[in-house]
DNA sequence: ATCAAGATTGTGAGCGCTAACAATGATTTC
DNA sequence: GAAATCATTGTTAGCGCTCACAATCTTGAT
């Protein structure tokens, strides 16, 4: 017959039991602590084997004051670069022993971001780290008390505290350097929606390149980092005047790309193509893409040491700008001679 | 001067000290219990917005026994089908107040499993959600004894208890009989690697319908799910039995057309193409794809329904069976006469 | 043998909340 | 106007753990 109640699963008072000590003997067992004679030691693991014992996180949450979880807030979850990034963060947490709540958010504003934020805290958490892609979600942030510390993820190649980012900027630089160097003059861009951070920075980043290279600036279209944005602007573009075209992202870059092929032209013989983001799949897409990586999974690694940093009191030391590659594939060619 | 040590945020004993009530009216209000006057539910609510206050979130789960936290590993977070099941997850848990807790897996094993179940098992969980693609995962999985309830997200047509899949066979069949139509004869089948399920699926569907179809079977070739793969099949692959291949996914089969394209072969003008997932990228491909879309989206709500249902103890009633859908692109065309 | 120092274990309180019960006051009913 | 009822509030006891402290038991040096 059993000596417990089994309904509800045993507490470290049953181990204490089993074993015949203490249950700070058990705590101090389960901690590490000094001080406990090897022999104790095995029979309380012995009776936590038994019992099929684990610690109750909420009272241990409860008395230490930590939970070791963090909250991330993602958005755009189901894309590539989100996801990524999640994925590095996470991977980084387990290292140092925490664990990551996530909320996903389909749109970056400012409600959704305080919504999420709101629902997170009703939770037991050490930190938050939060990605804010438009401006409307980084002024939320920035004027906002929260209990725990909080790391931003933000698209720019501004040194704010508490934020990591890549450096976009630097990015469509690269790119835009290399297509010159191909001998093209005039460079077109097409780039995201400009609430977003990041698709303001590679346009000011092409902006700037080209007039550092005394090069007149091309043609400026905006898309939605959607490939079907992408194809239309493909469909639209003004080529006669245009050897090249910086896209500020792989999927308008497939799109803009398949309108092109419709249009009859060839990428690269007849125009050339640079993505940004470098998507596993952009290696293969016909052409294989010219594109800037940006390391998603470093970007979500280096959030996460930033944040246990500040949760663990200590200074951070290293950047907290990461620098995209430039990837040269066959989507880029020198300029055609006309 | 302040009336309390502001290093430590305020508690339910703060509010009722300065709304003039007990701490168990100010719990009262909080979780909107009936029988307590307008006033002095006012006054709490003053109290409560002044001090900034907020429930401490482990003692409420220590004393509830409940955190309103579930687990959710996810294998290769960083792709779309994943990513984009644990967004649908994560928000029809929002919706139901509940958290995701994700630790997101790179090798689908079943020691990874288990490590992360252990990882997760170490913090305050209601219940846990588990992507279970390979054999050996799955196995792992049955015989395990959990202290919470547990959903798997399993790519089978089996119709165990606690699982939810996408009908991949049906998906396949769906796929052939499109191809069979056409007018092809001899349709091979590029699948995933044989020990994860999804892939014996689909490439069972295949052989099922063409043999129900009365057809032969075609070549049978095997990728690992990346582009990469997709391409060098495609460079191998002897086309001239073959009119038709159908790919278990979409990423194997861009890998496919590319090599195609680069052997001269046009699609669908010389071979057809069917690839599986429907990402958003494929419509763009180059020729847009014909594929079986797949609902990661809801197969991840309905995996948390089915979840929230165990942990309340409640009967689910509804399919657990994700039906997928034909969408017929350019990739396809009818049986080109030799 | 004796005592200090160290190792090992136990005891009690408290983390901040909810649940059960008790107590009070207001209102109704005969 | 007394008893019964109901609405409203307070009191007490945990939830299962860790921390600070106290108690005990070893040692080895004197």
């Amino acid at each position: 017959m059993p000596e417990r109640n089994m309904t509800t699963p045993p507490t470290m008072e049953d181990v204490a039991l089993a074993a015949g000590v203490s249950h700070q003997t058990v705590s101090r067992v389960l901690n590490n602590h000094p001080h406990v004679s090897e022999r104790t030691k095995k029979s309380v693991i012995a009776a936590i084997d038994k019992l099929g014992y684990r610690r109750n996180a909420s009272a241990r949450s409860l008395a230490t004051r930590s939970s070791r979880i963090i909250g991330a807030v993602i958005v755009e979850l189901g894309q590539y670069g989100p996801s990524n990034t999640l994925l590095g963060l996470q991977q980084a947490a387990l290292e140092d022993d925490y664990i990551v709540n996530v909320v996903g958010l389909t749109s970056p504003g400012s409600t959704a971001v305080r919504e999420s934020l709101d629902h997170l805290l009703g939770h037991p958490l050490d930190g938050i780290i939060v990605v804010a892609p438009v401006d409307s979600a980084l002024d939320t942030l920035k004027d906002l008390k929260l209990p725990v510390p909080l790391v931003i993820i933000a698209s720019g190649s501004t040194q704010e505290p508490n934020t990591v980012s890549v450096d976009q900027s630097l990015g469509a630089r690269l790119a835009v350097r290399h297509l010159i160097k191909e001998g093209h003059e005039t460079i077109a861009h097409l780039s995201g929606p400009p609430d977003w951070i990041d698709a303001r920075q590679r346009r000011d980043g092409w902006a700037r390149e080209l007039a550092a290279l005394q090069s007149a600036p091309g043609q400026l279209l905006e898309g939605d980092w959607s490939s079907e944005s992408g194809y239309q602007r493909g469909l639209e573009i003004d080529v006669s005047s245009t050897s090249a075209i910086f896209v500020a992202n792989d999927q308008m870059a497939l799109g803009l790309m398949r309108a092109l092929h419709e249009r009859g032209l060839n990428v690269p013989g007849d125009i050339s193509v640079v993505g940004f983001d470098d998507q596993p799949e952009s290696s293969y897409f016909y052409p294989p893409l010219t594109t800037v990586r940006q390391d998603f999974h470093g970007l979500g690694r280096l959030s996460l040491d930033l944040l246990v940093s500040k949760i663990e009191g200590q200074e951070f030391t290293g950047s907290t700008l990461v620098a995209p590659a430039l990837v040269i594939r066959d989507s880029t060619g020198p300029r055609p001679q006309k």
